[in-house]
DNA sequence: TCTGCAAAAAGTGTATACAGTTTTTGGCTT
DNA sequence: AAGCCAAAAACTGTATACACTTTTTGCAGA
């Protein structure tokens, strides 16, 4: 087992237990349960709480352990001026230079998207609305940015469960919908449009 | 000592040592050195590794230890695309809504940079190149931006550094100047252009 | 002298030990 | 019954131990 494979792994099934709000903010993650729970020793947990401080999904105080995290309404805010910024310039691009063959990529997964809030699956649609905007980075061929939206998209998934009622997601998938429309029709300054609306009012 | 100080000065002296190019790309990093040059145990070394990273300023092969990162040209490439979107966008913003004490910063900082390439002071000097980018973020009152391009920054340092002769450096310092002379002058237009150009032949 | 190989040295990966701090517990006083 | 303090338990932070892997060393044979 390489290094990061094991603490990898706990570092992901942990990132998922705090974006599904299976642990709620300013939960207590004691590093022996963890250990005990992943079978592993705290080393290796410890490794794992390290690597989401830096993601900014836990914070950790001196001598009292690890929570996760509660960022503020202000926090919140900049990060999805950072995502604004970044997403205008990439819809911008992407209009340019999209070939068909990704245009139908993000046309497949607005429909996954459309099929899993129709059936209630709120794991699953939460993962593609975020995984909507990463996708569309990495179809520019551009995975640096892809992983920077990932994690600024974790890092206030926290923030936007809380607020996203039902039917906020219903909207954000249709939002999706009504963006890809401009990127098909080439309208660059409306997909721009489109997309900073979205942004702003989730 | 609370937790992170301890681990954080090592992360801090690596960065500037990786940074400043008295550690080479490809370099090993062997953990027992480096915990006797801190005069720590190799726990604290392996936690400031994982942290370096994750900041993509090293990597680590499994059974091998870690190396200083070798950024290939393409990575460099994107890294440099998503700072030119960010940037871009934060320049717009920036001539909107600067206040005359927030541009004065600016201008002493630049002050400073011409200050640091005249008196040939390398490492003050890129610091300061960097800074200016960080700095203006922050002056927005966007902490979370600020730190995200810092980051972007040292990451790309390391690639910087090596194509970057003194010329160059002369030459970002007067991009700086420019950039800030059209600031001065509310020309949103210009500005944009220029910080587009300054970071295209960087 | 150069190649190949085995033993030794060095290094990584994980678990455990231990000191110091925080939290909990339980009883004592009011 | 409520509040408070001390002892106990639990927990964090760092160092160390140990198994396993990679690298180096040194020697034998060609």
């Amino acid at each position: 087992m390489d290094t990061t494979t094991a603490t990898r792994s706990i570092v992901d099934a942990l990132t998922k237990a705090i974006v599904e709000h299976r642990l709620h903010p300013g939960s207590k993650l004691a590093e022996q349960k963890l250990a005990d729970h992943f079978g592993v020793s705290r080393t290796l947990v410890r490794q794992a709480l390290f690597q989401l401080v830096q993601k900014r999904l836990i914070r950790m105080e001196p001598a009292r352990g690890a929570f996760v995290a509660t960022p503020s309404g202000e926090e919140a805010r900049q990060v999805f001026a950072v995502r604004r910024m970044l997403e205008a310039e990439m819809t911008r691009n992407f209009v340019r230079n999209a070939t068909k063959t990704q245009i139908q990529a993000l046309q497949e997964h607005v429909a996954q998207e459309k099929a899993a809030v129709q059936r209630g699956d709120v794991a699953g649609r939460t993962d593609l609305l975020g995984d909507f905007h990463v996708r569309m980075a990495e179809l520019m061929g551009n995975p640096v940015l892809g992983q920077i939206l990932g994690e600024l998209i974790s890092r206030c998934s926290l923030i936007t469960l809380m607020y996203q009622s039902d039917n906020a997601a219903e909207h954000s998938a249709e939002d999706h919908a009504a963006i890809l429309k401009a990127i098909v029709a080439k309208d660059e300054t409306l997909a721009v449009q489109l997309m900073e609306d979205h942004l702003s009012h989730v």
